[in-house]
DNA sequence: ACTCTCATTGACAGCGCTGTCAACAGTCAT
DNA sequence: ATGACTGTTGACAGCGCTGTCAATGAGAGT
């Protein structure tokens, strides 16, 4: 398991020492052109690689990025992985998965991977961006963090977009396609996006002069089922008194719910978008494969990642060429602010043509 | 970075030397009970976590496992990491993460990976499995490895489901619910599950002295939109020449495909099932949320991560405990057969009634 | 009592690499 | 020519841990 060939080798082999081809393995300034090319020609002939465990251990720094999730959907997460990952193999940096645990403690949990494993920094997903604790400890064990979090504690740098313009830039559309009687699905507290779409939704309602009938908010947990279930009881909220009133438009939090939302339309013998329009959030394949294809906010996902893993290296591997932030990107102080992208597609435009004004 | 408490620290407060301290973490024999009580109360006070990087240094393991992937789908994805991380956990190891890259020599690439970083074991999955070139490389460096494969290479362990015979139950199913113009869609041929898959649905039609049309049978690459493209074509496949012949069913050899299919159903006004049933593979989440969800086969996926990672275990980490292969899983030698599932869903279950016997 | 065995413990030398610092050019202004 | 400086290189001491091996003590057999 050792390196069949390690820097020794390399050494002898370039007739310098170890030293020498540590400063141009590390790409350290001060080294000749004709002895840092000798030694290049050395590493290529014996296809050396450096020991991770090695470099780790004597010089502080593991090489290592974290990236801890906590029943994050798959699609996001995977995204999240591909972004951070291009940005790690591009400065040489390995990534570690660390789930939160169902134990007791997530805190302490996570906190002791961390003084395990040792990486040099951090990518952090909701709900985890926003948990406070979580944070100062982070924040208190010194280890360079950035968070993925539409608002998230406030500390240290963050990648995220604008979550209440989007969803209000959503709710907008809703309303200029004629639906006036709108649903909400909210997502779970821990996650603070939950909120701020929510905010977003309720901002262009209250803009449009729109009524927020009360009995058409639920709470989802971001899952398939929990959009099923919150659908089925909007759908047949007033069922019982007889009242077959319900909704135009139902405007879930998250693709998933949204799947969940469509599933209980069909269910009921309703049809998509004639009967209900559905509109969902995050742009995750399902929407596009559905039919009618589901209306959405996307993410940018996988440039998220990206992102998040160049503050990082920004902090981690100082000189590195850093990824280029000046494309469409709002970049502060340490946090970048992505811009989202209004899918429109079949979920919310009724063949039927609609009143401009209602 | 480096950790606040070393074993050291923990060596002085249990008032034993290092090498004793090393010996209760490493669950090593030989050590009085009383002894191991007070390094372990030492430990749990200082809150001590060795340090992954100096145990690799100094005794030649990584407690590190990596899972090598090329654009596996999200779910798979996904899956197979939940089940790898559980064991790992269990076992005290960390999961690193190595993706294929799209450089014009993937095999060096990925080998580079392994040198460096050096993991005690690898999980490699489709189609990396069925990449004799890689598993040739891997093996000759010694590396422990676990393929995720249908067939692979026939090198070193496996964990995978009877594919070819699951494809030929859903096949079965098909025809036992009456339809006889059966369509299929082969994944791509890197994959060594794509030919096993196909050569299932053909033993099946033959036991049934049904035709197989060729017009019927199309290659994707395993994406929705590669299953959009080869329903299309079986589809239209005779628009042209007025004969107006289409299958009554299509059996997709994964769900994304079939869900493009199933859109490219909607798009051509067809329903499901009653004009066109569709059938899938993997039940992917996506496959219970559409409408009408979708009859697949269930590879238990995150089971697979479990085993594998626990065959692994078994070579790398020897004394802890294996996981329980005793439950549903045949296991040979070294390679884990698990049942796979199938799963009936609306997408095959016509409404109108079907003639037992057409 | 005396040896022989074996369980228990610790001293010590590295693992492959980097940080520190000293050594030694070469360059330039004085 | 002298000193001061900068650029380039290597010797060496660890990083935190484990493998090896030797030392110790306790029990078993004669």
């Amino acid at each position: 398991m050792a390196p069949a060939v390690t820097i020794n080798d390399v050494a002898k082999l370039a007739g310098v020492s170890i030293k020498t081809v540590s400063r141009v393995v590390n790409r350290e300034p001060n080294v000749r052109q004709h002895t840092r090319d000798a030694v290049q020609k050395a590493i290529q002939s014996l296809n050396y690689k450096p020991s991770l465990a090695a470099r780790g251990l004597a010089g502080g720094r593991s090489f290592l990025v974290g990236l801890m999730f906590d029943n994050a959907s798959d699609s996001f997460l995977v995204d999240l992985q591909r972004g951070i990952l291009r940005i790690c193999r591009d400065h040489h940096y390995g990534l570690a998965l660390c789930p939160a645990s169902r134990a007791s403690d997530r805190t302490e949990d996570l906190m002791l991977w961390v003084t395990s494993t040792q990486p040099d920094g951090i990518v952090l997903t909701p709900p985890l961006s926003d948990d406070r604790d979580l944070v100062d400890r982070l924040l208190a064990a010194g280890v360079q963090f950035v968070s993925v979090s539409s608002a998230g504690t406030g500390s240290g740098p963050a990648v995220y977009i604008d979550e209440a313009h989007a969803a209000r830039a959503m709710a907008e559309h809703l309303i200029a396609s004629g639906y006036r009687d709108i649903g909400f699905i909210k997502g779970p507290a821990e996650h603070a996006c939950s909120e701020l779409r929510y905010r977003g939704f309720i901002e262009a309602m209250q803009a449009a002069n729109l009524p927020v009938n009360p009995d058409w908010i639920q709470v989802g947990s971001f899952d398939f089922e929990s959009g099923l279930d919150a659908a089925k009881k909007i759908l047949g909220s007033n069922k019982n008194q007889g009242q077959s009133r319900r909704p135009q438009a139902i405007f879930a939090s998250n693709d998933d719910m949204a799947a969940g939302v469509m599933h209980a339309a069909y269910q009921d013998g309703l049809s998509v978008p004639d009967d209900l329009a559905v509109a969902g959030f995050d742009d995750t394949p399902i929407s596009r494969q559905f039919w009618p294809s589901l209306s959405t906010v996307r993410q940018p996902i996988e440039k998220i990642g990206e992102h998040a893993a160049g503050l990082l290296m920004n902090c981690i591997a100082p000189g590195t060429a850093m990824i280029n932030r000046t494309d469409t990107s709002t970049s502060s102080d340490t946090s970048i602010v992505l811009p989202y992208e209004l899918m429109v597609r079949g979920s919310t435009q009724p063949a039927k043509p609609q009143p401009a004004k209602p």
